[in-house]
DNA sequence: TAGATTGTTAATCGATTAACAATC
DNA sequence: TAGATTGTTAATCGATTAACAATC
């Protein structure tokens, strides 16, 4: 393993969750040997892109022969951390929030929704696929208590950086932030911004231009 | 304007909303003009960069003295194309399609639902925040009638491409996939991938390699 | 062995950062 | 005018692509 040594580029890191969903798919397909070609053509990536970023965490291929899908998958979720079984929170029981706390692919990664939160007296208390809602008051004791490490933050852009706040003193370590705002934390916090607007806007771009369409990621 | 002769980066394009949405913010608080030292303190995105950025679509600023928040605004809307108006149409009606039909920056930024389809038989004839759902069946006429030029397929990825061929029948120009699959389609037709496993993934990534955070965008 | 395919090094390409002249 | 800030060119940095030796 080299990921002591060497920095592995953000486009590495997320083209993995791509691979490994394509391989959960293959091993579905009982398919038990993938090489680079046909797991790029599947994906539209080159085969040299695949390698190399695997190549950075080790050698999980067999020369002349490609790489066994069963322990590729093991190994990129091992690097993703998949294993960990991280526990997250949903914050904002909006149309985004429920959407999220309803989404089948997180737990199937291994990433377990223990908490929701909210202040609407209405919704606290109700249970969502199964996960109670609770106070935004509460929320660092229930994070300590159900040692969350994830928040997601689907409130309105206004409460966002409140509710970032919170979660920081709570002591979550990552945030996924869904408000459009960007928000301020210390630097030991890990932030995944996902405006939901850059999509569609850069659609528009696109559209509007007439620019002839590349290979997407 | 330069967009006819050079190619203006993927990075370049991504960061238009993220602009787009502060000046807003900006324009809102009553601020007139604002220098890009300023605004890139806002988004975290150095100076230098967004002077780049703009520059490649024109002079937009005042040397001394910044850029003038409404006519920027204007500016970057018109090259995002938010002027199109675009009608675009939701596939899907799970959480997830419900949740995309309901969220209000879509509108305010000038992008209008005009239809959502499924096949689900208790769900046809069913208007969601004001729009009503059609069947699958239906999707050609309907796109034609109503000038769509952008399908959001948020259906199970089973159906995702069986979805995605019937919009390119149907004459949709641009597909915004949430589907955690790839789609396969014409050359003519753009496609902005929105896996929402790939964002909590990366993050566990990093949680569990502890890797310094760095800035994001 | 011959054919196939990885892992790695070198070459290219593209994007960001730095520096500074232009000018409000 | 002096100070401030853009727009642009040059330098650096990083990521992708190409090539090929290693080896199954």
């Amino acid at each position: 393993m080299k990921e002591d040594s060497i920095i592995i580029s953000k486009a590495t890191i997320d083209r993995l969750p791509l691979y490994f969903r394509t391989l959960r798919l293959l091993q579905r397909e009982d398919v038990e040997i993938i090489s680079s070609e046909e797991l790029g053509r599947r994906l539209g990536i080159t085969p040299e892109q695949i390698r190399k970023d695997l190549a950075s965490f080790g050698q999980f291929g067999k020369k002349g022969v490609g790489y066994y899908v069963k322990e590729l998958l093991r190994n990129i979720g091992d690097i993703l951390g998949l294993h960990c079984n991280w526990n997250f929170a949903i914050i904002g029981v909006g149309h985004l929030g429920w959407a999220l706390a309803n989404y089948r692919h997180f737990s199937s990664l291994g990433f377990n929704l223990a908490a929701i939160f909210d202040v609407d007296p209405t919704k606290i208390g109700l249970h969502i696929n199964g996960v109670q809602v609770f106070h935004l008051d509460d929320m660092e004791k229930i994070v300590q208590e159900k040692n969350i490490h994830i928040g997601i933050i689907a409130v309105p852009e206004a409460h966002a950086q409140e509710v970032a706040d919170k979660l920081v003193v709570s002591g979550i370590r990552g945030i996924w932030n869904f408000a459009p705002r960007k928000i301020r934390v210390p630097g030991s916090i890990y932030v995944i911004d996902e405006d939901l607007s850059v999509g569609l806007s850069s659609l528009s771009y696109y559209l509007a231009r007439k620019v002839p369409p590349k290979q997407q990621i």
